[in-house]
DNA sequence: ATAATCTTTGCAACCCAGTTGCATGAACTT
DNA sequence: AAGTTCATGCAACTGGGTTGCAAAGATTAT
């Protein structure tokens, strides 16, 4: 458990520090993408810009990617093993107007856009809003 | 040109003010969607909180819709006359990472998803990141 | 082991987009 | 003309995100 946290760190080049060690758990244990203030009401006492550094750490190694869901906070949730946060790797995000729940929809990959010709694509953000499973019962 | 501005702001059951003739009269001379800081910057002297509402205004009377296209602010375009803002309607957008303008491509609907069973769909927010043509040149 | 260096953390302060309360002013109703 | 409704302008606040800086911890060199 413990070593499925650290070996997921030093996977990714990220120094196993007690912190980083807290925040993976967290995000391990999520089922739904989680935003900073979200995180932060996860810990008794921690701090934001500590946390906000963590995430972006934890970003810019690619174990998390981030989500605009356009509620105003971005969500994080972790990357597939074999991300690489490529057009390729995307996949469509699912806000829950509800629950407010994010949702990563690992397999419905994000559909192929034939754009305007002279503009180039570099990623896609791609967020269906609506009802979740949970919430429809 | 001005009757034009007031037909559709009657057409939208907008009353048509002086500030609102002259919001929409900037939103008609954009070829991007545009923030409320950038619409704040038309003006020499305007109060953000009218603008603010005034774009509530436009928006709830489907006149606009906004475009939360990732960079922290949400930007605003025209919409089409026969745009109800429906699923059905919607468009892809296109955010130039180097301008930072956001495009509304109308003629690019927003594709099809296959949501996992009791996933039901309200609405989908689609923006593509890349470079415009304007700045590939 | 000790000193020098680099990294991480915690606190405070700040930025900025968005939003709301409230009082004034304009337009419309009776 | 008085009363009502709606729009505007100012100020203040909210909340997420971000940065500066100094202390604490870890790493490397001496």
């Amino acid at each position: 458990m413990q070593k499925d946290i650290d070996s997921k760190l030093n996977a990714k080049n990220i120094k196993p520090t007690a912190m980083r060690q807290l925040v993976l758990q967290v995000l391990t244990k999520q089922s739904t993408a989680i935003s900073l203030p979200e995180l932060e009401n996860k810990f008794e006492k921690a701090d934001k810009a500590t946390l906000y550094r963590t995430l972006k750490t934890f970003e810019k190694n690619k174990l998390i990617h981030s989500i605009d869901d356009g509620t105003g906070s971005i969500k994080y949730a972790l990357c597939k093993d074999s991300c690489e946060c490529h057009p390729d790797d995307l996949h469509v995000h699912f806000l829950c107007t509800h629950c407010n729940q994010t949702y990563c929809l690992n397999d419905i990959s994000v559909p192929n856009i034939n754009l305007p010709s002279s503009f180039s694509l570099e990623s896609v953000n791609m967020v269906v809003k609506g009802i979740c499973s949970v919430c429809s019962k």
